[in-house]
RNA sequence: GCUCCUGUAGUCUAUAUGGGCGAGGACGUCACCCUCUCAAGGUGAAAACCAGGGUUCGAAUCCCUGCAGGAGCGCCA
């Protein structure tokens, strides 16, 4: 070796990055850290009619959410750009036309009706449907005869025959028979590149060292060898390419809308921390061993090594990010916990923003802290603290309204309206003293009458601490006002 | 159809190069404890080597076959 690592992640966002690309992202960042590589960001435009840039500008937000710093890139620029595949339009044109020179590519006048009506001719054969090699040898009377005909020309890369074997890092020897890899196009009629062109160019151009990739694009991996070829590299200085396995939605199939979300915007508005979902996703097809599961992103870029990467596919499990996303949720700082919480508040418009709210809001996160997954839960769980006009809800009101509910609520009201200095601990003290010793009732229920009138449900965080920070004007309000119901 | 990849509990995984694997951990599930609800925490339980052959003193670990799942075969990436 001896080579610095460059590795790349080169999404094509024909939409919001999902699940998928950021397990690949995130390994690809973590290999360049942990070897002290360099991480570039690229982006594979080249099909404009999908790719917009409203999801590029999504795309490069998204990393930046998840703390995936890259090194070259969209907006931080590099040796080797411009890193967004439309602006490098004439480096492919460039190789494409060598190619052609050299006789290792060649214009294709097979139109895309005909060579859909071949395949299906090849299938109904039984044959691997592929292009084949109609154009390959034209002479150049029949070149000019197409042209004439006014006949739109792709350029082709020619498949020699033989095999192309690499060594893949997570899976071993791969060959692959050039009877199976027809010949592929490196651009369209109109001479935009293809991806087969612009991915193997711009790797070798922005000295790439290493691959790392879905698995999907395993069997495109001898297309890429062939172009490297073409343009003259050496076999040394190819990159190693290391396929990922997938990651699936729950039901086995490909990750989709369907099972499970999989844009990661969505995880996002959800209320899961950016550090949660890398963790979780660094879990999929990747292990540190000796039992470790919970890891910081500075461990994981000590630990990661693409060596413990596994190869067979991994189903995404909801259950087990969220569980993660509390572990962290419950690691946090009080001021760091804050700084996330509140446009979770902001949005659901239980606070308004100012500094007593946000006093408030504070002064509260650690009661419930350990009790919530997600940050999007955290408005529920506060709003009673801040509502203007309180209400008990539909399906607890029946807590409050039998008569042995009101005995204690007029018994808590009395004996809170006495208490001076309004703490948890005095509060606790004082119902513990009226309630359960005095009325011999069991906690549960007791305690149980007064959450429901205080915080307007059955479940809430803890009681007395609630009651403190309410307030004790408010909290005796309330539980009047369930006396009268 | 053809080519390629994959196969440890419901899920993610650990067991560096075959022997403490009579299979470990985590999520989930269930039970119990703690407890003012809900959580968190604690304890415990059920739960797996796809099947069949081989190689070997010995295989979950290596090989073969079968089966199952997935991917690719585009003027998408």
């Amino acid at each position: 070796m001896g080579k610095k690592v460059r590795v790349r992640f080169a999404p094509s966002p024909t939409g919001d990055l999902h699940v998928g690309n950021i397990r690949t992202a995130l390994f690809d960042w973590a290999y360049a850290r942990h070897t002290g590589g360099t991480f570039i960001f690229r982006i594979e435009d080249t099909d404009t009619t999908r790719v917009t840039d409203e999801y590029i500008a999504a795309a490069i937000d998204t990393l930046r959410w998840l703390g995936l710093q890259w090194d070259e890139g969209p907006e931080v620029g590099g040796e080797f750009g411009p890193y967004l595949q439309s602006q490098r339009l004439e480096i492919y044109a460039h190789w494409a036309q060598k190619f052609l020179d050299q006789g290792d590519a060649y214009y294709c006048f097979c139109t895309a009706e005909e060579l859909e009506a071949r395949r299906e001719a090849q299938k109904s054969a039984n044959v691997a449907p592929g292009y084949d090699g109609k154009c390959r040898n034209l002479s150049t009377q029949e070149i000019a005869d197409f042209r004439d005909q006014g006949r739109p020309a792709v350029i082709r890369m020619r498949m020699p025959e033989g095999e192309t074997k690499f060594v893949d890092r997570i899976r071993g020897e791969i060959v692959f028979d050039h009877k199976y890899v027809p010949d592929f196009v490196l651009a369209r009629a109109d001479e935009s590149p293809l991806y087969t062109l612009a991915v193997a160019v711009d790797d070798i151009l922005m000295k790439v060292t290493h691959v790392l990739r879905g698995e999907d694009l395993l069997s495109s991996t001898p297309r890429q060898i062939r172009v490297y070829q073409a343009m003259g590299v050496k076999e040394e200085d190819f990159p190693t390419f290391a396929h990922l396995p997938f990651v699936m939605g729950q039901d086995n199939a490909k990750l989709s809308k369907r099972n499970g979300e999989v844009s990661i915007a969505w995880y996002r508005d959800k209320g899961f921390l950016p550090e949660a979902i890398c963790n979780y996703l660094a879990l999929l097809g990747w292990s540190p061993g000796d039992d470790v599961e919970n890891i910081t992103m500075q461990q994981l870029t000590e630990l990661f090594t693409v060596e413990r990467v596994n190869s067979s596919p991994a189903r995404f499990d909801m259950k087990k990010l969220e569980s993660i996303n509390g572990d962290k949720i419950r690691a946090l700082t009080l001021d760091d916990f804050l700084s996330r919480a509140l446009p979770f508040l902001l949005e659901s418009r239980v606070i308004s923003g100012t500094d007593k709210e946000i006093a408030l809001v504070k002064a509260a996160l650690p009661i419930i802290q350990e009790r919530i997954t997600r940050l999007d839960e955290i408005s529920g769980m506060l709003k009673f603290l801040f509502v203007k006009t309180f209400s008990i809800e539909e399906s607890s009101l029946s807590k409050v309204t039998d008569s042995a509910a009101k005995s204690v609520l007029r018994r808590s009201l009395e004996d809170l309206t006495a208490l001076t200095s309004w703490t948890h601990t005095n509060i606790e003290e004082v119902l513990r003293a009226a309630l359960i010793e005095d009325l011999g009732l069991k906690p549960r229920i007791a305690f149980g009458v007064v959450r429901v009138s205080v915080t307007g449900s059955t479940i809430s965080p803890p009681l007395f601490e609630s009651m403190e920070l309410l307030g004790k004007d408010s909290s005796l309000a309330r539980i009047s006002a369930a006396l009268s119901l």
